[in-house]
DNA sequence: TCCCGAAGTTCGATTTAAATG
DNA sequence: GCATTTAAATCGAACTTCGGG
């Protein structure tokens, strides 16, 4: 390897002068033209490149970002990354992805491995997070700017964007009801999960606004479980109980699109056609929404907006710890958008 | 941050002793249990944690591996980078995991980072890659172990891990004839791209040796583009140009899953079922393809074990390396299987 | 004081060579 | 020579200080 030294001997000049120049310190300006480009031209020859190692260890810096994701395999989880992958390229910033999956242990291993190599800031994905609280303690501890994706947060040291969920809710119950559909089924998210909350509340208050009978009968909700593919399976055996019971329904709200698709295999095997014969909304639009057949309706989550937004927060938040300043913790909650495709239709 | 100067001062040793103690390095035998004892509760006590990059800079080793994915939406990626990080995980290595967004200017950039970084070896996941050739050259003068995932390489310097695609080709035909199809249409995979021509080979042998007749106007070609989710698109609309054809056919075999679902989408907008009306079988078994709704028949890539082999791989590189041993490429290629699910049915 | 450049210290660990009893 | 411990050199870059014109 090429050092520094090498290129000081090979220009002439000294490893000072030489890191001055490459570095375009303050103190470059003093320096003539001709010293630099003599400089930059031996630097090029040799193929210079600055050990990072060493860099580091002096400067403190890293220019790198560690991201958490709870379940990887969770196809929600991708395009969020995409949004943080290119925010964090435009910036000059390395990205070190790990995935949790939905481990504490492994959790706690991967935060020590990212919090060793000094990244400067952490970005944690907390999708399907069941362990929520204890989790927050962890990363209260690492003192660096740290922003939660996918959880409602109300902490004044952890940053967080999240989507309004109530609003979601609220979508989704509206667009089947200027539709016609009155009869409606849900399927709801596991009690546990944060989501899952607020996206009823949005629901049940419609309903109330607009005189909307919710007939409990028809009200179902997702089990607890580590796996976030398991709401494939549980919307498929809900909606195959849903169609048993004798209170019929023309259309079916599900928590997630992955619930969406367990309820439209269901309804399928039921021998009823979906839209004609029931209506089937979903939640998140996660692409393979767009690609099922029918494509699916649903509320859509701005995901790679949701990753840049988290890279603008703790890129702001590096500057606040270099400048010294303290670090304000940002709560922000992004409107899900009604993306209307052919899993619902207006009833006849 | 604490030192390992603040754990010599506390325990009463010198920073050399405390180095020794912690690493456990080969002089550790001849110093007496109880100054190790010493040495360590000192350690725990201040919660010492030795600073990687003075360590790196030192030992040469980063315990780091770059993984560099074509265009991490390809759902094809997901397991197989999960299999990456199992593996890597177990063996105590951190993968950094780059998205390359089928883009040359990046890919270079990447490897760049990634190189400074000095990881220690480098996967390549060549999904739906059209730059092969430039690529290998840039790979081959990283110097480091390499293994390139889903492109067949006969390269002696880049290790590589591949699904058998002629074998897999043979299996999706042989289960359609199984099946009692004689008229099959077929989407082929873009002719740049490494995977269509040994699927296609293994199809139009298994044609040969059981007298299955081709029809030309039966066969259609996915056309170039940068994006994997291009294919949807294209699966949809060739299906719909056969469709309209006057050449009926009883399946379709798909180029991959994605085409497959584009070319359902058609089949069924064109009022035909899926698999009454026509057998669909795709390539791949993406994660969507047991929620698609029917389930989707595929030829299953083992992608989970594609990237552990490849970490395997990549592990005995580094270890060659360590030991000042040439390191071989190998080359491995995987048999895929026949995973039947909905979309295929006997011809009545 | 301004300009240009270099010597020397520092970051935090590992490792070699050497000093003790 | 042996067991035990350590001073000092080293890794590669950045920064502080200083000197000469």
């Amino acid at each position: 390897m090429v050092t520094i030294r090498d290129v000081a001997k090979d220009s002439g000049f000294s490893s000072t002068t030489v890191s001055i120049v490459l570095n375009n310190a303050p103190l470059a300006r003093y320096i003539p033209a001709v010293t630099k480009k003599r400089i930059e031209k031996s630097a090029k020859k040799l193929g210079y490149r600055p050990n990072l190692f060493a860099r580091s260890l002096r400067s403190k810096r890293t220019h790198t970002v560690g991201a958490m994701v709870f379940d990887l395999t969770d196809p929600y989880c991708i395009p969020i990354f995409r949004g943080i992958e290119s925010a964090l390229y435009q910036a000059s910033y390395l990205p070190i992805l790990t995935d949790v999956h939905n481990d504490r242990a492994r959790f706690e291993r991967y935060l020590e491995m990212l919090l060793d190599r000094r990244v400067e800031a952490l970005i944690v994905l907390a999708n399907w997070l069941f362990v929520n609280i204890d989790v927050l303690g962890d990363l209260e501890k690492s003192s660096i700017p740290t922003v939660m994706i996918g959880q409602e947060l109300e902490n004044d040291s952890i940053s967080s964007v999240t989507v309004d969920n109530e609003l979601g809710g609220r979508l989704a119950i509206e667009h089947l009801h200027l539709l016609g559909h009155r009869k409606i089924a849900f399927i709801r998210g596991p009690k546990t999960l944060g989501d899952s909350a607020p996206r009823w509340k949005g629901i049940r208050s419609f309903a109330k606004a607009n005189n909307l009978e919710l007939d409990p009968h028809l009200i179902m909700d997702l089990p607890e479980s580590r796996d976030p593919a398991s709401s494939f399976e549980s919307g498929f055996k809900l909606t195959d109980e849903l169609v048993g019971r004798k209170h019929s329904f023309t259309a079916l709200v599900a928590f997630d699109d992955m619930t969406a698709f367990g309820a439209i295999r269901a309804l399928s095997q039921a021998g009823l056609r979906v839209p004609e014969d029931c209506s089937v909304i979903g939640f998140d639009d996660i692409a393979a929404s767009a690609l099922y057949t029918p494509a699916l309706t649903t509320v859509s989550q701005p995901l790679e907006e949701m990753g840049k937004l988290a890279v603008g927060i703790v890129a702001d938040g590096i500057n606040c710890v270099l400048e010294k300043k303290t670090v304000p913790a940002l709560h922000r909650k992004l409107a899900p958008e009604l993306v209307v495709r052919s899993s619902t239709i207006k009833l006849r």
